[in-house]
DNA sequence: TACATCCTACGAAACTCTTCGTTGACAACT
DNA sequence: AGTTGTCAACGAAGAGTTTCGTAGGATGTA
């Protein structure tokens, strides 16, 4: 089998993600920890979350112990690319170029980060030439 | 007043913002004949949608004539700029670059958006120097 | 005038998302 | 054994989203 395919996870479920992405494999508790502090998630909220993203297969439940830890299946990268390509898709008609405009005249990049990113488009350049 | 500070469209509010960007002003008929090629909506569905939209701001309707013609209140742009900075925020940790990333990786960027977005950069650039 | 057509408005149903109260199991401590 | 604390599980409430059936008014036509 390819792959399962995960469903686009929700704005409390991405918040979840983060602290996974973050922590690596953790408890309910120090989910409810970081979130907590972060939006006021209480810990029956984020335990039904978690049991709910299990299901829908976004994170694995290693019930070892008594209590349980989770962990994300798809990684940061992977899910930040699923994102992008569904607003690119739903919100931009495709054009990666006025995503990059839009993100950038958003967050007005520095310096430094503009000349990342340009040396970001020099290896896809060298890419797309092979 | 400075400005009301409109709420995020939803996933069908963001489809017909995007019919209205393209068309200007419509009525729900014209909305519906696009909507219905393009995901199957129906008639009172986006006519619902559309008073829904109404009174959260998203658009003006103009009741001159019997079918009344709606009309986005915030530009492509504006909308675009928010959902960008939004997905920023809630999935990147506000990093730019791992967005920029992300959509170029995702999209498989041709040669000419590369170079599109390379003169982008330019002009950021030449901004950030002022 | 009568009939068909197009329109808005309303409300409800189905669904998803988010939150939290409650329960019962298990564990640790006295 | 009894008390206290932590845990997973479940269910339900409340809000938001999306869909559509139905009703009623206006318009156009036979």
């Amino acid at each position: 089998m390819p792959k399962p395919e995960l469903p686009r996870p929700t704005e409390a479920e991405l918040a979840i993600l983060r602290v996974l992405w973050e922590r690596g494999p953790s408890t309910v508790r120090e989910v409810t920890d970081v979130l907590q502090e972060a939006r006021g998630t209480g810990y029956t909220t984020a335990l039904k979350l978690l049991q709910i993203m299990t299901e829908k297969g976004l994170v694995q439940r290693d019930e070892t112990s008594r209590a349980h830890a989770y962990e994300a299946v798809a990684s940061a990268e992977t899910t930040q690319r699923q994102l992008v390509t569904d607003l690119l898709d739903r919100a931009f008609g495709g054009s990666a170029r006025q995503l990059v405009l839009q993100a950038l005249s958003a967050k007005r990049a520095s310096r430094d980060e503009l000349a990342e990113i340009r040396s970001l488009l020099d290896e896809f350049e060298k890419k797309a030439k092979s």
